[in-house]
DNA sequence: AAGTGGTCTAGACCACGCG
DNA sequence: GCGTGGTCTAGACCACTTC
């Protein structure tokens, strides 16, 4: 007979050492990381845990949160408790610059997206100087949902000057698809990248944890000629994404 | 009579919509952003919250744990719950190869380390692999915690053959000043980002609350002639560091 | 010693999902 | 309808800081 989930609880209430919720919290961990319970699983519900482990509903939805946090269970209201299938990890240069769609096409990966904002927009103060756009000009916005082999990866946020992107509408696919149609792709691009928590909107929106760490990235792209094309604020996934650089030794300066 | 924070508490028990824990933690947060409690001030205690708002502590400490995630509010044990410093942002290049310490000293910050591990060790198996080991050969293991203007800011683990770096002791300051003086010296590094949630202890090292978002680096350099000089696996934290990087035009491959 | 955050309990009700 | 997770309560004790 081999050792059971239920068994994994019951020592729980007999170990010593540091708070019972942490102890809890690193018994689910072991148990999903040993294989006892596999990506998939459900666990039993928390009033189970909490009877078998002898605790308290409280102490084991402690334990439990800070491991959807980490991306290792996914609760559902009404449903349960289950072990989070692995996520493999897309890698992205940070040298080359890439479109999304072309991208995951190269890997063989089924891409779509789900929109989330497309039209013409009276430009924010922001906006208008970032882009440096004429007085009266409208902006370009386009949101969407990036999902790849049904796995939300990333949320993009793109702003452009209504004269380089009169219809948003028309985006079907790649942005930049449309813009090398009309000679406006870029050949630069500068991004900051930052660490984040997300909030509870983003978090639903890529089905992760409120609170789980993701890459912010602020990307504002050129034309050959200067001229600034777009300006993207993107939330990438942590757990799904790799962004890959190579550094050269840096001018003494 | 300007609003007092305990008037933004009073708001809470009356207003509707939504869990308590969320609308309580709005309340705090506005009551930061807009200024009516700055940097470094303490908020009542959470017993006199919960009073005050009529609800019971644990829903209290919902509402300000999020915040402490997020890095807006810091809880000192026994001492009380303040509002945290504002952190400036360091802006880091990805394109080009700099050292940690020169790169402070250009921005004129302070900076000082804290040892955490520093000799020579038997290689792990993914060391030998990673480093291209001879047999026998030992492994250099520096750590330490980076410290700008008394501010931590990233944990830094780097492993090098001992054949490179013989003596870990000698190193004071920069280790790629030490690396230059024996003409070792990367030319060329390869870099993984992700985004990640802290983990207790790393969490405690960089002073921030445990879940925060922070960025893993893994970066491996190496010299001219193609051999791998170090690897190094980094944590920094996410509300100090965005990192730059310069995009160009990607080839059609 | 007094006050603070940290942990824990037993029990309640609500909101969602699934058969 | 029943079981699940989500929210909330009132009260207890512990560990730590401050005086």
């Amino acid at each position: 007979m081999s050792v059971t989930m239920e068994d994994v609880f019951r020592q729980v209430a007999g170990g010593s050492g540091g708070p019972l919720y942490l102890r809890l919290q690193k018994s689910i961990e072991d148990a999903v990381r040993s294989g006892l319970v596999k990506a998939g699983d459900a666990l039993p519900s928390e009033r189970d845990i909490a009877a078998i482990a002898d605790v308290s509903r409280v102490t084991v939805r402690k334990a439990v949160q800070h491991l959807v946090r980490d991306g290792i269970l996914i609760q559902r209201h009404g449903s349960g408790t289950f072990v989070a299938p692995e996520v493999q990890k897309v890698e992205q240069s940070l040298s080359s610059l890439t479109s999304f769609t072309e991208d995951m096409a190269r890997r063989g990966m089924t891409l779509r997206s789900e929109w989330l904002e497309r039209g013409l927009y009276v430009p924010s103060p922001e906006e208008s100087v970032i882009l440096g756009l004429s007085s009266h000009e409208k902006v370009a916005r386009i949101a969407r949902l990036r999902i790849a082999n049904e796995i939300p990866m990333a949320i993009e946020r793109a702003t452009l000057a209504a004269s380089i992107l009169p219809d948003p509408g028309a985006i079907t696919d790649s942005l930049y698809a449309k813009l090398d149609e009309t000679g406006n792709r870029p050949v630069r691009a500068l991004q900051r990248i930052a660490a984040i928590n997300l909030g509870d909107t983003d978090a639903a929106l890529l089905g992760v944890a409120p609170g789980s760490a993701a890459l912010r990235i602020e990307r504002t792209s050129y034309l050959a000629s200067g001229r600034i094309v777009e300006s993207t604020r993107s939330v990438y996934r942590g757990d799904a994404y790799d962004f890959v650089a190579e550094l050269r030794l840096g001018a003494p300066e």
